[in-house]
DNA sequence: CTTGTAACGCTACAAATTGTAACAGTTCGA
DNA sequence: TCGAACTGTTACAATTTGTAGCGTTACAAG
């Protein structure tokens, strides 16, 4: 059975702007994502409509209809693509180790290092919550 | 003047592949690579340069001569790249928020709660140690 | 029921990017 | 001086991208 390619396509960097915008601002049609690229990337509506079609190919997108008009919807959720884009950049650029992206990121100054001990004591206390009362 | 284009031109496939493999062994010439890179990607050693001199134009590798030979090295160190990398992740898919893409990590079981905790802890004795003994 | 309008898919295409490579020139080393 | 080892130049077909024209379809209004 057909499973799910791990690493979907690439975008290409307009594909990319559209998807932006709808993980920003959910569930869009054509017409409003070319409303909001007006400044930034304006296009004929079959040109948005070319790239909705091809984010849907890649499978990206879906979309449902309401009245006539197509709404687009994300298909891979903003954090599922994090997480994978994360993953690649460990894999490839830091020999699989966590830590050392981490460590780069705090050398970097993405993060302080007060922001990972509230964030570590955060999950921790998330964690100790999750075995009195696990979910799921 | 010229400042660097803080968003090099993106890779294709085989170049990322190649730069893989300057990455992770360092230094390399154009058949060292084409050795390496011979079961996954076989390509003639005219084909392998030409990639290579892709990349120096892209602004990823530079190269010195050593003998007659061209000894490709990585432009843009790894970490800085993952640098790079994580902050578009981060802009782009996370709202700009750090939090949200540990939070996910951690989610997603990159990352452990004690290896987060361990961590911080690490981090923490560096900045101490700093205070003292700043370098640079 | 005819028709205007809104929205869609289909088809096209030129420009740029990619993957591949042949080949000719250059330079040591024997 | 010759050949082997390397290089740069140039070429090209296949794909991918950005852009869009158009014909079609389905309501909504008259």
């Amino acid at each position: 059975m057909a499973r799910e390619r791990r690493t979907r396509r690439a975008l290409s960097p307009l594909e990319d702007t559209v998807m932006q915008v709808i993980w920003e601002r959910g569930p869009s049609t054509a017409e409003e994502i070319r409303a909001v690229l007006a400044r930034k990337a304006p296009m004929k509506d079959s040109t948005a409509r070319t790239i909705l079609r091809r984010l849907e190919d890649k499978g990206y997108l879906t979309h449902a209809v309401s009245r006539r008009t197509y709404v687009y919807r994300e298909r891979v959720p903003a954090a599922r693509a994090a997480n994978q884009a994360v993953r690649q950049v460990i894999d490839r650029l830091c020999g699989g180790s966590v830590e050392r992206l981490l460590l780069g990121m705090v050398d970097d100054r993405m993060i302080s290092p007060e922001q990972l001990e509230e964030l570590a004591r955060k999950v921790a206390q998330a964690e100790e919550l999750e075995k009195q009362e696990p979910r799921s």
